[in-house]
DNA sequence: CTTGGAAAGTCAACAAGGCTGACGTAAAAT
DNA sequence: ATTTTACGTCAGCCTTGTTGACTTTCCAAG
């Protein structure tokens, strides 16, 4: 009861109100475009879209990872996804190698050149993400990853700490 | 001087490493897909798609905008925003004035069903964002809108405080 | 008054990347 | 031996983005 703002004990719920929620929808939507622009350029090069991208993306963060464990974190269908993978695998950037164990199972890798497209889409990513995190500091940046993590649904959550 | 700037003091940048970039970049995406999730049940039921959520919603926050003033907020072609467009009118969701002073220009306004659409789905989004927030705590939220304006391009951040 | 150009709309064609449904094969699990 | 799982593929559909060409309207400058 610090303050004697109406409902509230101590802390302002402003910023909760429609109009605070709505700045923050529309920086979603904002931001999310600036998120892509860069590796979107560089896809052009390659005559790749977004889903190359990010088939690449999770391949580089799990190396072996199966085509069912893609799907999951990507939330496609297979179909999608195996058009996607298909055209990487023509192309010499993505392996898949029968599995072991259970040989059902296809466990894809990235070749050196498909570790060199992602580095060049991945480091384009990051000096975005760099220069916003350098100028909003330590702080701003826990706060952006806690309220991130509250929008996601549960099950990619999950994903998210794998 | 306490800011994480570089050099600014003995603050360690850690939140700058490329992991922690990579989570960022993750987070990113797994949260833009909770966020989209509500807003497109609801317009399956329409037989829309986001884009006229899109559509629908900077014509609520701007009433009378014109078409180039929405195509530049969208960042896509006049024929793909059109086609939106021509689905809305037609379905009496979105009315299209002729400009008194200029007349070439068409002024966009929602109508009453529009509005009631638009509501449902901004109703819906805002249900997440402010359970994220409430959970994420203000000084969370005050990070989260620092980066995400910092992550847009300089065009995107004039029309976010237009 | 004429004309250039901006604003808007339309038609056609195309591509990426989602989707469903159906089918096939191999291997694991029961 | 049968069923289930993992994967691949073919066919077809939809949304939403693109480019290019063309027309109509109409403001404003010459």
């Amino acid at each position: 009861m610090a303050d004697g703002r109406p409902g509230s004990d101590g802390e302002s719920l402003l910023f909760l109100t429609d109009e605070q929620l709505r700045k923050g929808i529309e920086a979603m939507f904002f931001a999310y475009r600036g998120f892509t622009a860069d590796p979107d350029r560089l896809l052009e090069e390659y005559s790749y879209g977004r889903a190359h991208h990010r088939a690449v993306h999770f391949i580089q963060r799990s190396p072996g990872t199966t085509v069912n464990n893609l799907l999951s974190i990507l939330g496609v269908t297979k179909q999608s996804l195996n058009r996607v993978l298909r055209t990487l695998i023509a192309d010499g950037l993505v392996e898949s190698r029968v599995g072991k164990r259970d040989k059902r199972e296809r466990h894809l890798y990235l070749t050196e050149s498909g570790a060199a497209l992602e580095r060049r889409l991945s480091e384009a990513q990051r000096r975005r993400m760099r220069a916003a995190y350098r100028a909003a500091g330590p702080e701003a940046v826990r706060g952006f990853r806690l309220v991130l993590e509250e929008i996601m649904d549960a099950e990619m959550r999950a994903h998210f700490h794998g």
